[in-house]
DNA sequence: ATAAATGTAAAACGAACGTTTTACTTTTGT
DNA sequence: ACAAAAGTAAAACGTTCGTTTTACATTTAT
């Protein structure tokens, strides 16, 4: 893996365990396999890396939910937790973190979920069509129920997502009658 | 207001506001009003601070939730989304920031989650019946229902509550047919 | 071949952090 | 009244932080 990649994906794995401010830079080059001098020149400095790490795994994230059904976007958050585990939604600890300090990390992590609604939107309009009245009810209802599992995960592990799945369907269900 | 007690809830609203690692102990003396030997007289350390913060918080919040229906959870919650705004769980967010290196922090989050629960458990129970079939499923849904609005809410507001309290008065019509 | 680009190792920078201490002052219970 | 308790202000402690710099080595493209 080129350098970038490697410092990348070693500071998001950093950032997810032992979040934002409690990862020194230190930690970042021994875990990336580089001096600082190789981290600064590629990464800017910390507030840099934080933002290319958020922006690498927005990438990431929407192609992992970039399905064609409901059922198949929790399946694919299950096979997420199950190797990657469950600490939150990076986006919202980094907003967290900074308390909306850092404008331009505010500006990655508002577009993240402006397109992370967007999908969950189009798979529900897939679902239950475009004309259908309850479209935006039942888009902000799933996407309840998704950031809900995101958080709840931390402490109940798969079986928020299980839970947050059946409600879906269950609302879902509903709609269409 | 006593020492104590000015400490605490200065404590909490800047933690809440800015984070816990990104709170100094010169904010924190500065917003008690105090010199910072009488904060560690009290607190002891910024750990213990946080520690003492989160339980001081766990009590109010379930005194929030002391309500009598689902209706009035849902109620309280955006009552408390008004005044104090939303910046997500800080328990959860307090375990991102310490990354479970702080086991007596993990304690008093995870403690805090079962009793969440258990007073969700109550409320469901009195709505459907101790012997209802989905008495378990409904309530683990509600739960992540309400994680999930405190998570949304971040970036939607109280719209994100009142999705929540449409889709579980949904599920909860959808258990008692 | 060689110059530019890219890398390493390690020391040093000032600033900020959590914490403790020194020297006094004020409040409070008996 | 007066000792104990609880407070203040401010300096200082050693550590750690993010960042820059120095001095040198390796890779790479023309």
């Amino acid at each position: 893996m080129d350098t970038k990649n490697k410092l990348l994906t070693s500071a998001e794995r950093l950032f997810d365990q032992q979040g934002f401010n409690a990862t020194s830079m230190d930690q970042l080059t021994e875990a990336a396999q580089m001096s600082s001098r190789t981290l600064y020149k590629h990464a800017g400095g910390k507030t840099g890396l934080v933002k290319q790490v958020l922006s690498a795994r927005d990438k990431r994230f929407l192609q992992m939910i970039d399905v064609q059904s409901i059922d198949d976007l929790f399946e694919a958050l299950k096979t997420w937790t199950r190797t990657e585990g469950a600490r939150g939604c990076l986006f919202l600890r980094a907003y967290g973190e900074t308390g909306s300090n850092t404008p331009e990390i505010t500006d990655i992590v508002l577009s993240h979920k402006a397109a992370f609604h967007a999908q969950v939107a189009r798979l529900v309009t897939g679902t239950i069509g475009p004309d259908h009245p309850n479209l935006g009810t039942l888009t902000a209802q799933i996407l309840v129920l998704i950031e809900g599992s995101t958080a709840a995960a931390i402490y109940q592990g798969e079986d928020a997502i299980t839970a947050a799945h059946q409600a879906a369907s269950t609302l879902i269900a509903q709609a269409s009658a």
